[in-house]
DNA sequence: GCGAATGATATCGCGCACGACCTAATGTTA
DNA sequence: TAACATTAGGTCGTGCGCGATATCATTCGC
């Protein structure tokens, strides 16, 4: 076997186990908030900057609008947040957080970052490991966008 | 804002984000082997040891059974593998490859390294960063599974 | 000012992932 | 060996992701 087809599994592989796992340890705590995952970072992008086109939440998230645009509708039907033509480009849909949805930012504070935290407690990276992650991540992320 | 907050959401979404895009880089590949990333991830498996119940091919990839059942049902109606009974546990399915999916490894060899490697190509990091790289995101999953 | 190109969003189809639940075969234990 | 638990695999429903394509508003070139 091909010394380098083992380690092309190795990256690639871990990566996308990472991440399944991470969402996995995740969904305990979207639950009790009634949301999923993507649903989630729409929220964090909405609370960062409320009122944004479709576009925008796409670019954000590095996603297709195909992926967001169906995304945004169960969130719209769930009363999260509403969609309305811009009246200058009617092309556009602003999407704006209902007041449901401005309030799950609390209780995501207050759930998300401890319960990572704990899911995480024995796992044996530190500060600096994690964001050396996060730098490596952005420099394969910037290749590949 | 929360600066844990913003942490947790660098290395989740980054490894989301890094995850989607790798598979996007991969796709062009597989689509002329007329396979998904999935589906290539089941195909290791089996190059490395052929004959594996459901099981074990679920165990390796850290998938449920519930998705990988799915999974082989198209890929042996993709003619890439067959499954049949085993003789002493009637429960199990064993599954092999076909000659179909022999022949793939070696068309795979060909195109998916040399592809990712040119993929990558413009990305600053160095082998010695992939395998720390790769040993952080192990810690990560083992923490996690 | 009008047809073509561009841009923003939506629709459709397919293949994952996965929680919840089901069925059948095998083990186990009294 | 009858009763119960466990194990292997499967079905179903839902929510992504995304390639392909459609729709409609805006802008651009002439």
């Amino acid at each position: 076997m091909h010394a380098e087809f083992l380690l092309e599994r190795q990256i690639c592989f871990r990566l996308y186990t990472a991440s399944r796992l991470i969402q996995q340890a995740y969904t305990p705590m979207f639950s009790q908030l009634g949301i999923t995952y993507p649903q989630y970072l729409v929220l964090m992008v909405l609370w960062e900057q409320d009122s944004l086109p479709v576009n925008d939440i796409a670019h954000r998230l590095m996603l297709e609008t195909n992926t967001v645009t169906p995304l945004l509708q169960r969130m719209e039907k769930a009363d999260l947040l509403q969609r309305r033509r811009d009246k200058g480009d009617k092309r556009r849909q602003i999407v704006s957080l209902s007041q449901k949805g401005r309030d799950l930012q609390e209780r995501a504070f207050a759930l998300i970052p401890q319960g990572m935290r704990e899911r995480l407690s024995a796992c044996p990276l530190k500060a600096d490991d994690y964001l050396r992650l996060s730098q490596e991540l952005d420099a394969i992320i910037d290749t590949l966008k």
